[in-house]
DNA sequence: TTTTATAAGAATCAATTGTTGCAACTTCGC
DNA sequence: GCGAAGTTGCAACAATTGATTCTTATAAAA
């Protein structure tokens, strides 16, 4: 998913937009294979298909009918595409002695090696969903974001931390904010009111709650624009959203990562500010004050009221 | 002469590096190929053997030979290396290579710079959190987490989602957790019971929220090991604090970066999971085959009541 | 309901894969 | 010149590949 995007010529751009094109008019099973797809394109190339089906958790029958499906005449014309994409020019023929490193790197074991792991592939992950694609995203996002009327937050589940921090950090600039964290299960109540002029920030990655998705498709239909920050372009809420941010989630650890849904949100709210401009510092500056005059923040000294020189 | 056949597992050396060590005394058909190798060497993953050697000119046997005189059992060994260098970063990369053309990309401007510039510095962040240093607290925390009686969680405002979330997938496999999230003002109520079994995992980045600050104290004072997260050695929660994770907050953002800490809580969490084995994957699969009887997740088929009229 | 169309999977097939064994061929030293 | 160690390639091998066919499931239409 991350990857060279606008450099070069890059056939795998057209294929995956090929595949997330057809995608919702396939049938159930090619669209896991398909998927399947879209997360690991290099295996394409490097595994032969049964390989492939067999990790999918399809039968290998399933990989030809989607090549075929997608209008390749072949499994094969469809592996050559992704062939030609992965190739690289011939001169850099240096790139594997990074390689030895890599895998060095990943054949230690002990927590030690687990936790630098995560780390890096966390901040890979990041750096990956920032990158030219990426931040086109979130600015368009952002743009929508800027000039919603009222800007819904929704995120259930591992994802609902995700959502709470965004609406956190808006509300230090904007009060046109709202949280759908469903307490007392009025999760959709908020929504009654939604409509064009406003934008729904949705946050769900694999596997889907069924009621975040529910709740964004309600808000879909009632024109509300919808914004997705989730880890695949074929994802239920992104096929209805306006704007969707992608994000990796894969991780060495047993969770899916979340952190990089997160650190898009925070990327996006600061987006925001910073096309609100001097008016979002302002605010900024006002919700510190009222919170010091409550001295909700600690401070070093004892109390801060009393001019102690 | 059998070349090298001893030291056969190096990854270390890059592997154009060794044929070029081992083409000297290699015999001149070998060289043949050897030499094609090394001016395609992506073609070794791309391409069959046989499409391979009939390219290079010569017979398909020469291609396992060579292989094998390298050292490698196989020629799939020998493919299978290849491939893992031509693989993109998913999964390994090197991120540095990303960082490079992030700050290139930087140094353009408007709204994309600053979305590089902020994905940026939270990925530098994440990583130097989670080096030597970072990972040996990390573990050490792990470790108190892992054997605590009880666990709880406190965070507030911007630190909320860190202590949600850690706690949420804490839940996936541990029924000892407890967040501390003062609805209705009740936040310190819990901790009645708290006692020197126990662990309270906080996290608090400047400005310290003083019910935070407070609340961590009187834990301690009872006896509770405290875990921090937090951005500073002499943060006031840190002095409180058994084992003490440092992440940094700076960005070019209005606001502090939470993500740091959020990637900290979630390897934290792993590690534990991964320190609580066998039995802490299986309480994660009890908790989905639950979810999944509510039908709490999405699955593709829209459907799932049959009376469609 | 029954009928029809579509989807999924098992079994099978020819083609191709990487490998092995054997025989022909070097290229030396002696 | 002769034999021995080392190279080379052909032909045959089992294993696996991707494709086809046919049957059973499943969903939609009448």
């Amino acid at each position: 998913m991350p990857a060279t995007r606008s450099d070069a010529l890059t056939p795998e751009v057209s294929l995956s937009d090929r595949i997330a094109q057809a995608f919702a008019g396939l049938p159930p099973q090619l669209q896991t294979a398909a998927q399947f797809v879209l997360e690991h394109p290099d295996d394409v190339a490097l595994l032969s298909m049964r390989e492939q089906a067999r990790r999918a958790g399809v039968p290998p029958v399933t990989m030809t009918r989607l090549a075929r499906q997608l209008g390749f005449a072949d499994y094969a014309a469809f592996r050559d595409l992704q062939a030609s994409a992965l190739r690289r020019p011939p001169h850099t023929a240096e790139f594997s002695h990074r390689a030895g490193r890599l895998q060095k790197h990943q054949q230690q074991s002990g927590d030690g090696a687990l936790a630098a792991q995560i780390g890096w592939t966390m901040a890979e992950h990041i750096a990956s969903s920032h990158d030219e694609a990426g931040s086109a995203a979130l600015i368009a996002a952002a743009a929508l974001l800027e000039k919603a009327r009222r800007v819904y937050f929704l995120g259930l589940r591992s994802c609902h931390a995700v959502a709470f921090h965004a609406h956190y950090i808006h509300g230090l600039f904007r009060d046109s904010g709202v949280l759908l964290d469903g307490a007392g299960d009025t999760g959709i109540d908020a929504l009654r009111h939604a409509g064009p002029e406003d934008v729904l920030l949705v946050v769900s990655v694999a596997p889907y709650t069924t009621a975040a998705v529910e709740r964004a498709s309600y808000a879909a239909r009632r024109g509300v624009s919808v914004v997705a920050i989730t880890d695949s372009r074929v994802s239920p809420v992104a096929a209805m959203a306006r704007a969707s941010i992608l994000i990796p989630t894969e991780t060495p650890s047993f969770f899916h990562a979340i952190t990089p849904a997160f650190a898009a949100a925070e990327t996006l709210i600061a987006l925001v500010a910073a096309r609100a401009g001097e008016q979002a510092l302002s605010a900024i500056r006002n919700a510190e004050h009222q919170l010091d005059a409550f001295s909700t923040y600690w401070s070093r000294r004892p109390q801060r009221r009393k001019p102690n020189s």
